[in-house]
DNA sequence: AATAGGTATCGAAGCGCTTCGACAACCTAT
DNA sequence: ATAGGTTGTCGAAGCGCTTCGATACCTATT
């Protein structure tokens, strides 16, 4: 293993000068620059990554938590992660893959540790208690999602509530008056997921604002699950000719369901997916939808915390504004006869 | 940050005799030892990372270079790279993220810096331009995924081979004469990946075996893609009663299309999948599948590279054993008349 | 000609830990 | 009583780096 020292003496000059053009933080002349970048790529040597987080008491690293569940949004949790981590070698920092399995003790594990300089959450619940600590070591954080109080806390999230409420004004539009919410598992809204909550508060009110019905169901995935909500929302509102989908694993099978029954989409019934990109084009029905920009949501944590980590950049919520694509699965209502 | 120093001082001992609480090197008499947990634990310390990885040349973090791509096996990738962080923190690692957009320089930061003490590469293709670095450097790492030429190293995968034989075992045995297997995206072939080109070999040869027609067709994912796919298989080999899929992304695409062109499943044809058991259970029929045993090839992985970091453990080539699940997709073949 | 201000480099201290050798204290077995 | 072993603890060195003066030289300014 090559060392800043061995590197000096190559050169000719002394330990320090070599540590000085490796950082650049105080001039040093073309001249020995060069013949210590020769000597550095002669050498292979690589600073040791210990030392220097010993000397500099910076690791750089970020750590980033995911949850452990492979419940729900399990590409959107991959994409974030790879943005994250690409993202994150962009300003020099490696990243450091923590599951929610240890729960706040990871905090104070990396925070205590030094192991990393800065923390990204994923999946935060409204109320979540990883936040009490957060603020007491006042760890450099930034969470991907929106507790109940983002108080000292930097958040980066899509905006739930325009999404909901877009969707609904989607449909509105078209003269749906009947539109049904087929949502996340019911798990998700028992821990108090926010995306999950605040999705169905900007599709509550402004559905009530265009004056139309809205009837939201959780569901599990999969076929089955999806079979019996679909039966009991068309049961009990049978005009319902606008359905809304938050949850991945529904998506397929609601087009299989409503296929089988022949009711035409988007003739009959109109289907808005909030999903990834890649889904709604899979699909077999090109899917209207909001997309939930993974990368993007990546790419702002990472930024704002590495701005944190260097003292630019304060506490602020950044709400993603969402964007709806119209694809093959929507159109206006049918008339009513 | 409270130091080794700070708690030797707490507890009335010398530093060295704090750290040899902590690490058991020596004995330590019962009296002392509580003493000073006594005060680790009243001070909340936690040792700095950096000094420990600096002096003990021990970083205790493994890490993880997933793919960037994310085409293919996402909950596949996802559920590894999740088993591989949970399972590293029993034996006390961490896990580093590394995103193959690096390629090779990964490798050589990772080594050259001791950064961490080990690494495992997953999406390992059969000619894959890391290997021999990873050779060279001799670099306590695990592959899972099976390289062309795997002397010198350790790997853990899935035995693909086993895979496909025993898919086509499972058909032929019931009767069916013609047999398509839809397979990952042509980009996948052309990269030249293990697991795809050898699941290949196994359904071939056992085809031969048993003497039945085999069919393989690549397939990108997608309803459009699948749709172009199947109809060009069902024109080739009109008699096609057993369908093989290889590709999360075109599962319930095919059998959407199968159900539209008025083919029972299993009645007129039996489908089985090479996919997670989540996506077999969840598709709109139960899927007779092979399980791709995610969170086994991840615990296998950090525990072979453990054991190498342990100096025990060697190099060694792991193949798990597929496992067939019957469930609703395959049945006789129809009678042919 | 003397002084001030830059610029380029070096030496040394120190980051918090591990680990080796030393040593005192005690315990056996002669 | 003494040599030889254990056991428990300490001090000091050193891991490879960063960073803070200090120094030496050079150019501009008075």
């Amino acid at each position: 293993m090559v060392t800043l020292a061995e590197v000096a003496q190559h050169a000719g000059v002394s330990a320090s000068t070599v540590s000085y053009v490796l950082s650049g933080k105080r001039s040093i002349s073309a001249n020995t620059r060069q013949r210590v970048e020769r000597s550095i790529r002669e050498l292979g040597y690589h600073p040791n990554a210990g030392a220097r987080a010993l000397a500099s008491s910076k690791s750089n690293i970020i750590a980033l938590m995911i949850p452990l569940r492979t419940d729900m949004y399990v590409p959107v949790m991959m994409e974030i992660a790879i943005a994250v981590a690409t993202s994150a070698r962009t300003h020099g920092y490696d990243v450091l893959l923590l599951t929610g399995e240890e729960g706040p003790d990871a905090v104070r594990r990396v925070a205590g540790s030094g192991l990393a300089d800065g923390m990204i959450l994923m999946d935060v619940e409204l109320d979540d208690e990883r936040l009490p600590l957060l603020r007491a070591t006042d760890q450099p954080s930034v969470l991907i999602g929106l507790p109940a109080d983002t108080t000292g806390l930097t958040c980066v999230d899509l905006d739930f509530r325009a999404t909901g409420a877009l969707c609904v004004e989607h449909l509105a539009k078209q003269g749906h008056q009947d539109i049904a919410v087929i949502g996340e598992a019911p798990a998700v809204y028992e821990r108090h997921t926010g995306f999950a909550e605040r999705t169905l508060e900007g599709l509550r009110s402004r559905s009530r604002e265009m004056g139309v019905r809205l009837l939201h169901r959780p569901c599990e995935g999969g076929y089955d699950a999806m079979a019996v909500t679909l039966a009991r929302i068309l049961d009990e509102r049978p005009g319902t000719s606008g359905i809304i989908v938050q949850n991945e694993s529904a998506v397929e099978p609601l087009l299989a369901l409503l296929r089988q029954q022949g009711r035409a989409v988007p003739e009959d019934v109109s289907v808005v997916a909030i999903c990834p990109d890649q889904v709604a084009t899979q699909a077999s029905v090109r899917l209207t939808s909001v997309a939930i920009p993974a990368p993007e949501m990546g790419r702002h944590a990472v930024e704002h915390l590495v701005a944190k980590l260097e003292g630019r950049g304060s506490d602020e919520v950044v709400l993603i504004a969402p964007e709806l694509t119209v694809r093959a699965s929507t159109g206006p209502a049918p008339s009513r006869s």
